[in-house]
RNA sequence: CGGGGCGUAGCGCAGUCCGGUUAGCGCACCUGCCUUGGGAGCAGGGGGUCGGAGGUUCAAAUCCUCUCGCCCCGACCA
């Protein structure tokens, strides 16, 4: 704790290390490449959990679980995935002491497993759709990892949902990726563009996928959730056909979809500050903590007795901290609880109770407000509301000031080259240009926007006709 | 797999070049006192086969050989 966290313009990637152990949200584990997440960060979670489990069920999906070993066979059958998945899989050669007569790998993502069941359990178009989800963890064998950002295993969720035609698997695909949008937005109060990614960039064995992308604060893309249209790439591979109302034998349409504990990341670089996490209240298990303040035994006891009342008021609608630890002083107190990302600090001392006021302190603004005791609960309600709203509003600013028209590829690559940020240029559509640009300035397209103007223009690269910008940036 | 760096107390490090008391410092931890409106102070205390193995020597954290592990930068990726 004595340690300060290392300053954004000091060295950014410091800093988000810092502020991921500084705030206990994670930790290295033993298994390199692998991290350890702790209460505060698995809190996060748990609300990711919440919030997005509600939308999945709203929408008529349902969860189920299936198995962490694939049989290596099944990984085999579709070419793309292979192709795609192979080289950072994590593989069981031995069970109970023994050879195994074919290998097992550690799911790295479900489609296969799944699929070999939809094939079990799909036989009419009356057994369509299905619309189910799975809470799991995954291994990929990262040669680079970072907590939270990528990890050798991680927690996410995955969609896995089977249609009867391919409109009906492009609208779930949609359907899926805004509520991702939503979720991202309205939740985790980062500003998101979606769209549509590249060939290249797309997920192996799809069609064609669809992206959440946002902003960092040192102006790097990242993805936030993915949806996929697989067509009928897995049906095909695991014989998955359905008889329709006039008896003909159809493959099955896929999608699958996922976002995981990477939306941590992005939520800490996305509003976190030199002091520590900045939580989005509804991000928050504990979004307030109280921190009584004395002087000598007559004032504790008034102190405190005021306080508590304070905190009995709150505790009926928020998971309050009462922080009366006496080993501490108040102003370490207060690095501590900021640096843990809680929203609101409630302060109350001898003045406080004389006059029946209390000081509300705003984790984002860090302004101090004095106000009155009466109608605590009103006014925090409030508060954590309008910092809700204020920090999506802030980062939405922070997005749009680096986010640049760029027409001419010498100044495309200079800024690239500076500071960064979302570049909006016209593009051919080939995968040579596509590759110029990565292989001269690191900036990968995001996504092809969903949003985007009809505009005739000429590519950045080769200066073949285009008729909309795409997304440039470097990402995570 | 290429390039760089590092293994000494829970964490961060000094000591290693040039071998020699009982291996030291900061933070953290424990006890007590004192403190509480921005990361207090004082006093006392616990904790280390110096990454591992072998060798040289009267004597090794320090010199030699081998070995294991980790971190950072690149190629790959949610």
């Amino acid at each position: 704790m004595a340690e300060k966290v290392t300053p954004r313009d000091v060295d950014y990637s410091r800093w988000y290390t810092d502020i991921v152990l500084q705030g206990k949200l994670a930790d290295y584990s033993p298994v390199k490449g692998a991290m350890v997440i702790r209460p505060n960060g698995y809190a996060i979670w748990e609300m990711i959990q919440k919030y997005l489990d509600k939308m999945f069920k709203d929408s008529g999906h349902v969860n189920a679980y299936f198995p962490l070993l694939i049989p290596e066979s099944f990984m085999k059958k579709e070419a793309e995935h292979v192709e795609g998945f192979s080289p950072e899989c994590a593989i069981v050669t031995i069970g109970g002491g023994q050879e195994l007569e074919e290998r097992l790998y550690i799911r790295p993502t479900s489609e296969t497993i799944i699929w070999s069941m939809y094939k079990k359990w799909i036989m009419s178009y009356r057994d369509l759709p299905i619309l189910i989800n799975q809470w799991a963890n995954v291994v990929r064998w990262e040669m680079r990892t970072r907590l939270f950002l990528r990890t050798s295993e991680f927690l996410w969720q995955e969609g896995h949902t089977a249609h009867a035609t391919s409109e009906e698997a492009e609208e779930e695909t949609l359907k899926m990726l805004n509520i991702y949008k939503t979720f991202v937005e309205e939740y985790l109060a980062i500003p998101a563009i979606t769209g549509k990614k590249s060939e290249s960039e797309k997920f192996a064995g799809a069609l064609h996928t669809y992206a959440v992308e946002t902003m960092m604060q040192d102006r790097k893309a990242l993805q936030a959730g993915t949806s996929h249209n697989l067509g009928q790439n897995f049906a095909k591979a695991f014989d998955v056909q359905f008889q329709d109302k006039d008896g003909k034998l159809n493959y099955v349409w896929a999608t699958s979809w996922g976002v995981s504990t990477r939306l941590i990341g992005a939520l800490i670089m996305a509003h976190s500050d030199d002091r520590g996490l900045v939580l989005p209240p509804r991000m928050a298990q504990r979004p307030v903590v109280i921190v009584p303040i004395w002087r000598g035994d007559d004032q504790k006891v008034q102190v405190l007795e005021f306080a508590d009342s304070v905190y009995q008021e709150l505790k009926a609608k928020y998971n309050v901290i009462f922080d009366d630890r006496e080993q501490y002083k108040p102003g370490y107190k207060f690095a501590d609880w900021e640096l843990q990302g809680i929203p609101i600090r409630v302060e109350i001392g001898p003045k406080d109770v004389a006059n029946n006021k209390l000081v509300l302190v705003r984790r984002d603004t860090m302004e101090k407000q004095f106000i009155d005791r009466k109608g605590v609960l009103e006014t925090v309600t409030d508060e954590l509301n309008k910092m809700q709203s204020e920090l999506l509003e802030k980062a939405r600013i922070f997005r749009d000031e680096n986010t640049f028209d760029i027409d001419d590829y010498d100044e495309f690559k200079k800024i690239l080259a500076g500071k960064g940020g979302f570049l909006k240029s016209h593009w051919c559509g080939g995968a040579e240009c596509e590759t110029k640009v990565k292989d001269d300035t690191k900036a990968t397209i995001r996504c092809i926007p969903f949003d985007r103007k009809k505009e005739d223009g000429k590519c950045i690269v080769c200066g073949k006709k285009s008729s909309g910008r795409v997304v440039f940036a470097k990402a995570y």
